[in-house]
RNA sequence: GGCGGAGUGGCCGAGUGGCUUAGGCAAGGGCCUGCAAAGCCCUGUACACGGGUUCGAUUCCCGUCUCCGCCUCCA
């Protein structure tokens, strides 16, 4: 099989077709940077960083954009109420979210174009909107007219005389309540560009549709982001650029909530999880674990419990590759398993990947308990492989543990502990159980585990 | 009011009209071990509720309850 994405437009898994062969063209609605990220905006980037790693592994070239919302309402408020000039909050947060993204492990992005970079697509974009009698001035502001555009509705499903859009009355020179502002005439005192309609700047659908296009060309790939967008966002997208003649996105993904207490993490209820306070309980390797592992499409209820089981199933993961490197010598990414192959084709069911991950596992660690070299460097080769599809692999440079520890203290401790097993080890020959168990207890009140394996003891952190 | 998603074994979390089972975590038993750890083997008999279709439904249909999301900014 080949791969098939769910799309939200039809509410069906589509096999994916890209528009041009051996490149394919994503556009990811990132943040609007006005604050920090948290675990719910890492899950989406984590979502489509597996997206792009499985149409990369076959050798496609992607293109991924993902855009900054750098200039909204939101961005105006909070930055006055720290105090600050709202280019600097913006500014700050996207190096945050940038951060985040970076510390769980996602690609960087072709390019992250910010929406105050692309006025002059926007502009563009409304003069055709306009031309075509798709959109209006009025009073400074420019808006969409939704009743010029008859599949408006369409991706969402809504039926437009049932849609509520719009901001209670009419404002201003809006023609209807349900058109949606394109461009914002400046009040004194706000951020502005200038445009032949008057100065003010962007409405939020305007600059996705501009960026996309300019960046991918006037039909591309896919379209995703979170949940929350489908309407009015990706609604109102899509209307505005088909409505100028853009065929746009051919495929639309949606990603699910993560949420606490039963409700979607979200700023206003309080309920988020920021980036530092996650990489307090788990290694940040464990938590893309953690958010990997149930399907995109399905909520994830965050619970310290449920965090706790993956950092331990990770565990296993990583621990099997490290026995093998330990015992047989360095592993390269060997060859995917079928099972892992058709999991991830079928709108990436990483659940179902995982499952093969383990199985490989179990069948690598009973070869490597049989003597069999061969099959448990095999079995250690693919879990790389398909860890490293879902950029989790235990002993790539981003998460391997000696990589990322001071390198003299590791040395260091190696000899002092070496020191301490040799004399646990001359105790156990001469079954001298009580002066070996002393030794052990020492080391693992410091944090030291120690484990005696067939190859002599293994200590670790 | 309109649109949409969900309720699975102790927990997380997939999936399917019956066939062998998701997978993981935790637990119990066993093998191994000086003891542990790791690893391996075994065990658990779950699909919100009520109807219906069917030889057979957790899986399809109808209804009920509960929860959540979007329709206003939102990943």
């Amino acid at each position: 099989m080949s791969l098939h994405l769910h799309d939200t437009a039809t509410r069906s898994l589509r096999a994916f077709q890209p528009a041009r062969s051996g490149t394919v063209s994503i556009y990811e609605c990132g943040a609007t940077v006005q604050g920090a990220p948290h675990l719910g905006h890492i899950r989406g980037a984590v979502n489509f960083d597996v997206l792009r790693r499985w149409l990369e592994h076959d050798g496609t070239t992607v293109l991924h954009v993902r855009n900054v919302t750098d200039i909204d309402d939101k961005v105006l408020t909070k930055a006055a109420e720290a105090g600050r000039p709202w280019w600097e909050w913006a500014a700050t947060n996207e190096r945050a979210f940038l951060d985040a993204y970076d510390v769980l492990g996602c690609l960087p992005a072709s390019i992250s174009p910010r929406a105050t970079g692309h006025i002059t697509q926007m502009v563009e974009l409304m003069r055709r909107l306009i031309d075509a009698g798709k959109a209006y001035a009025a009073d400074g502001d420019v808006y969409f007219s939704v009743e010029s555009f008859p599949e408006y509705g369409a991706l969402s499903g809504q039926r437009l005389d049932e849609v509520k859009q719009g901001e209670g009355p009419v404002l201003g020179g809006k023609r209807d309540p349900r058109d949606f502002t394109l461009w914002k005439g400046a009040k004194p005192g706000e951020p502005s560009w200038p445009t032949p309609w008057g100065a003010g700047r962007p409405g939020w659908h305007l600059e996705c549709s501009a960026m996309s296009t300019y960046y991918l060309g006037a039909e591309f790939d896919i379209h995703g982001g979170g949940l929350d967008l489908v309407f009015p966002h990706h609604e109102n997208e899509q209307a505005q650029s088909r409505a100028a003649g853009d065929p746009f996105s051919r495929y639309w993904m949606h990603w699910a909530w993560v949420t606490m207490s039963g409700e979607k993490m979200s700023k206003s209820l309080g309920n988020v999880m920021s980036i530092p306070a996650m990489l307090g309980k788990a290694r940040a390797v464990e938590l893309r674990y953690y958010l990997v592992g149930p399907h995109y499409r399905s909520t994830i209820e965050y619970s310290d419990a449920a965090l706790d089981e993956a950092v331990s199933a990770y565990g296993r993961i990583e621990n099997f590759v490290q026995r093998v490197v330990q015992q047989t010598g360095s592993v390269e990414p060997g060859v995917l398993c079928a099972d892992f192959t058709a999991a991830m084709d079928d709108d990436l069911a990483t659940p179902a990947a995982l499952a093969a991950v383990h199985t490989a596992v179990r069948e690598g660690n009973v070869a490597l308990d049989a003597g069999d070299q061969e099959a448990a460097r095999g079995a250690a080769g693919s879990v790389r492989a398909m860890m490293g599809v879902l950029g989790l692999d235990p002993l790539s440079d981003k998460w391997s543990r000696s990589s990322t520890a001071d390198n003299g203290m590791q040395q260091a401790l190696d000899v002092l502990i070496g020191h301490l097993l040799e004399e646990r080890q001359r105790a156990r020959a001469e079954r001298d159980f009580a002066t070996a168990d002393l030794l052990r207890d020492r080391l693992s009140k410091a944090g030291i585990t120690v484990e005696d394996t067939p190859g002599g003891p293994k200590w670790s952190l």
